[in-house]
DNA sequence: AAATATAACTTGTACGGATAACTTTGATAG
DNA sequence: CTATCAAAGTTATCCGTACAAGTTATATTT
């Protein structure tokens, strides 16, 4: 019953616990390796191994040439959701298409530069259509895109519709999504969007948008959708990562 | 310019690039270690370190005692949430706090199996209430919560209201979160959450259901919240996580 | 006193070897 | 044919050593 640890991990265990209990407080330094596998009475490599275990916790920091920082005292949890393409996480279902009917380039407003988190004044390349079930033709949402101009030929592509935005950027610019902000809330539709989705202005909808950054932190893409009542349920799921 | 990449971080990338090449269709195995080192020079130790990258990538499969295996052509993104706790993910912001109106035992009736997605009949203990703004006493919230009965004798606990109820299910039973499923959209409000939010009976509501799951997937508590329109707005930001 | 060079120290990379644990295959017995 | 056992093959763990690369403290120079 009593299963037989490794030592790596056994050592991962004891190391973690002795800096639970402040033996080594936050902000000191760990021992170095070398005291360390004299004390434990393991092989550098069997050590270092646990370390990578304390590291990928959160527990410890390591730097080659410095000493070893502890910089937390509990395990962080790590949730995450992982898939082959961020297009799951952070985009809509396959099973659906856009129709395009604004394109246009655009300096923000006050209201647009609020959502966007975008000065006011900058330019920007606006999408804007409908999103659509494949099947049924059911409209499902409004969608606003906001892109650098710089990326604006992208719309020439036959394949536009139906690929993400981020999608055709990450591939013919190489820009890749770094950092993605997700904030979702209720707002009544404008007489535009209500019009478009055929409902009365003020009807409630729920609202997302998606800031997408480069590894240079730079935004390069927003999106807004009006998704009406009762036509779509937002749904992720979070799961503990595993140990290293 | 030329950053020297070390030897396992180089191999590692080359056999990325035979695995994207299709040199090893997914499916089938990797040579093994004694073969690889062979043929790219290099140590075990050193081969086995460009495996672990592969791994934590998602394109292989190891297993002890059986060949590698390939399972993805190509690398997967992994999109991160990483925190001490899961409450600044999975729950609401620290300058809230709960008012209890109902603690009662119910059985499920069919409008609530379908949101708890628990069977018909089964038995839960429910806790109704309201969240504050600590500071303007602004009501942000209505919440259900639904725990398993075993867990009913945490609401003694005096510290409760503060306290999000799956901290104190983690705390006093030893249950962990393994998994936690996430869904959001707009519903109007019902006759008594309405009255509860000083709202219109239904009055558009962000609605929030979080489901949370122990390590045997045992679903264990499940909370609905209602937004007032404006109230609220849902953040998250995701990362990409970093290689191994 | 400040800047620079040196040395000591610490972690990162890489090699080699040996044994254990596990899986798969093939031989054997029923 | 099926089940059991043995052997071969493969990955996992663990030890040891050496040098490289980066950091920090010290000594030296200006």
């Amino acid at each position: 019953m009593t299963e037989r640890l490794p030592l790596y991990k056994s050592l991962a265990n004891t190391l973690e616990q002795r800096i639970y209990n402040g033996d080594w407080p936050v902000g000191s330094a760990l021992p170095t390796e070398a005291d360390l596998c004299k004390n434990f009475q393991a092989s550098r490599h069997t050590l270092r191994h646990a370390l990578q275990i304390l590291e990928a916790n959160g527990l410890i920091f390591r730097r080659q040439g410095a000493p070893t920082q502890i910089i937390s005292r509990k395990k962080l949890r790590r949730f995450t959701q992982s898939f082959n393409s961020p297009v799951d996480i952070l985009s809509y279902p396959r099973d659906t298409y856009r129709v395009n009917l604004v394109e246009e380039y655009i300096e923000l407003d006050q209201a647009q530069s609020d959502a966007i988190t975008g000065p006011i004044g900058s330019s920007w390349y606006h999408i804007g259509g409908i999103r659509k079930r494949l099947e049924t033709e059911e409209i499902i949402a409004w969608s606003d895109i906001y892109i650098l101009p710089q990326f604006a030929a992208l719309t020439t592509d036959p394949e536009h519709p139906q690929v993400m935005v981020f999608e055709q950027i990450e591939k013919k610019y190489g820009a890749r999504i770094e950092r993605a902000e997700l904030d979702v809330y209720v707002l009544g539709a404008t007489p535009a969007i209500a019009e478009h989705l055929k409902l009365k202005s003020g009807d409630p909808c729920l609202v997302i948008i998606r800031r997408y950054f480069d590894d240079q932190d730079k935004l390069f893409e927003v999106t807004m959708t009006y998704h009406p009542e009762g036509k779509y349920v937002y749904s992720m799921e979070f799961r503990a990562s595993t140990e290293v």
